[in-house]
DNA sequence: CGGGACATTGAGTGGCATCAAGGCGTGTGG
DNA sequence: CCACACGCCTTGATGCCACTCAATGTCCCG
């Protein structure tokens, strides 16, 4: 290798230069303290479509952020049946899970061919006790994580089948747009069977759903491309109907 | 106020006095530390039964540990329909969903009269700072809370109504014997409504799950006290039936 | 002892799962 | 290049589990 890429190679997998970095790391770092996180920070991992990242019950070694791509991530019971915990989009961290037990609680999974930055979580922290502001906003990130499991348990415990698809579309349009996608062109790179076992629901629901929603003009739908049309509606359509059953109040 | 008294408040608000820091501290933390932090929890507080720790939308100030008693938390939308997201029990942390936005994202009550260690964040951090060994642990009881919510999200995707009651009661049953106390004897300080919605059900569901496992000789049901007489057919139905149904392979 | 909240029990219904075909797009091999 | 086959998705018919509605029972507290 010449000197010029290695120094490509430098510059491509610096935190400073990625433009991600105001999603993973929003404030409070500097320049200096930038440069000693990007030390930290192993050379960027790529993984193909269908390959795991890591799978439930790995040794825990590091944190992960997409860089490009999509994953999933969930858990399998003993008897194979499987629980789609999350769909992690450029910018998001996976691995968390794993900090309490030094163990892997569930497993990731490339959706589409996917690169990531590894934290090798004994350097991140290492860092991270020089740094305060990094140690600060690592929690902030991990606490993320944490909010974002919140809505998905709302989602299951109180919404039906419509509303659930519905909530689910109206997230990924947000998080497509704080990625300065495209909000009303969602790329689905996950299977219907996925989606359906995130929402908790059977993939006949989902595809129903889909051509309702479809009838109704709110989304175009063709095959992994759905465009939503009405996002007024689609918005609607998350919170909508049953005004007080399901248990309004639990007290 | 005496010296007297002072000693003693002083010596109760101790971590390494206290009997649950092997639960919220559990490792690598010498004692030189543990005076440390100590210094930076301010007096315990205290919450009445139906009272409010703190509420959504509350601006972040302190992360709680509990000492005694029982929290639920949860949240609430706009229209008033409430998702119990789970119940706190000694040694537990709660707040842990404000770090991300430094803003509580739910609201934690008191099911019964209850105490805690209340950790104002900005001193916790400046400890942390200077403490290797309590910045890991802090992250390890947050990567918990993740997990634990990991394992509810299962419950609500995958799980029948009786395997979720099962579930629910077999995990209370683990914690309260981490707390030396009785595992078969569950005394519940939450309400039929609160489990129901915790679980995803209506209150009629879990009266009758009750009922039908107590026709079973698995339960003896008298109002709050859960005595469970057969552990082993508890522990087979949070697993059970459904072979392979309701999408064991998500792809 | 009466009122109110919480809990139980019963009858009926509806939403979503299940079972079963059939279409569509993609990739592969002849 | 086309034909076939496979996986994925869609569409329809049926059934069941848990929700809904309604009434009664039980405990607690004033």
């Amino acid at each position: 290798m010449s000197a010029t890429v290695l120094d490509l190679n430098q510059l491509r997998r610096s935190c400073s230069a990625c433009a991600l970095h105001e999603l993973c790391l929003p404030t409070g770092i500097d320049r200096a303290d930038l440069e000693r996180l990007d030390a930290a920070i192993r050379d960027k991992r790529s993984v193909e479509r269908g390959k795991a990242l890591f799978r439930q019950g790995d040794p825990f070694r590091s944190l992960y952020v997409v860089r490009s791509g999509t994953l999933k991530t969930y858990v399998e019971d003993e008897a194979g049946s499987v629980q789609v915990l999350g769909f992690a989009l450029p910018g998001e961290i996976v691995g968390v899970d794993a900090l309490a037990g030094d163990v892997h609680q569930c497993s990731a999974e490339a959706l589409e061919r996917s690169s990531l930055c590894e934290l090798p979580f004994a350097q991140l922290e290492s860092v991270v006790r020089d740094v305060p502001a990094l140690q600060h906003q690592l929690m902030r990130v991990i606490s993320r994580e944490v909010v974002a499991e919140q809505s998905h348990l709302v989602m299951m415990g109180k919404q039906q089948a419509q509303e659930r698809l519905a909530s689910f579309l109206h997230s990924l349009a947000g998080r497509y747009a704080r990625l300065s996608r495209d909000p009303s062109v969602l790329t689905l790179p996950m299977s219907r069977y996925e989606i359906a076992n995130y929402l908790g629901l059977v993939v006949e629901t989902v595809s129903r759903l889909f051509g309702r929603m479809e009838d109704a003009g709110i989304l175009a739908v063709n095959r992994k491309v759905v465009r939503v049309l009405r996002p007024d509606l689609l918005a609607e359509l998350c919170g909508s109907q049953r005004s007080s059953s399901h248990g309004g109040e639990a007290h």
